[in-house]
DNA sequence: TGTACACCTCTAGTTTTTCTAGATGTAGGT
DNA sequence: ACCTACATCTAGAAAAACTAGAGGTGTACA
């Protein structure tokens, strides 16, 4: 057997979180949906991964969370970006455009 | 300060240093300045970093290793791509096709 | 009524991958 | 003789994500 291949891009998951809360605040789980679905099902994001994620992204101050009702009527934490977060984002992306132009550029020389 | 961002998307390590020996085989420095010439000094490997990527390769059977002289007229450890190790890179470069394709379409919503 | 299921949060411990911070050595030029 | 660029390598730390769970709540339906 060769090496598990994993459904998400190291590094890419704090970035992948705050592009998503950048659109509306949302919870956790509705997050990894999103993502799923917009990604047709390409990334797949675990909740192993992304509680940690989103604790880390609060404690640097780029979310805040608060509890509210989900559209089924359960408690539900939500997160929302803030001005920091915003710009996190945006340098994030500016980083991860400049870094994966790259590395198609390698990819592709003949 | 913030996060310190680094030079490298984790996880494309090993197909980068597949594919540049899919060219042509190479010692260790060699492929690093390959990255970066291709990449236009975007990506950085790291010594580090390359040399236990290469043994890993090797382990793996994707690679093999033989001692050469460079155009410089010193030793160095020159590597190839073994068969296994062009399909293992054909794998990846899918995989990363795909994910790369999936993040893009993520940061593209609005 | 109860029970199954989908929804939702969370964490400890491990693994994978890369980085830091070195040590070691050689060839060629001054 | 010494400096610089070329070249290999490793131990230990750090970062990020994964495995493998535990636990709790509405809703539907048997």
């Amino acid at each position: 057997m060769g090496k598990q291949q994993t459904d998400m891009i190291r590094g890419t998951l704090d970035m992948l979180v705050l592009k998503v809360l950048s659109l509306e605040p949302m919870h956790g789980w509705g997050i990894c949906e999103r993502i799923k679905l917009i990604s047709e099902d390409d990334l797949q994001v675990n909740q192993g991964s992304l509680y940690p994620a989103l604790h880390k992204l609060t404690q640097e101050g780029w979310i805040k969370s608060y509890w509210g009702l989900t559209e089924n009527n359960r408690k539900a934490r939500f997160y929302r970006l803030t001005r920091a977060g915003q710009m996190q984002l945006n340098a994030e992306a500016a980083h991860w455009d400049r870094l994966a132009t790259a590395v198609t550029k390698v990819m592709a020389i003949s």
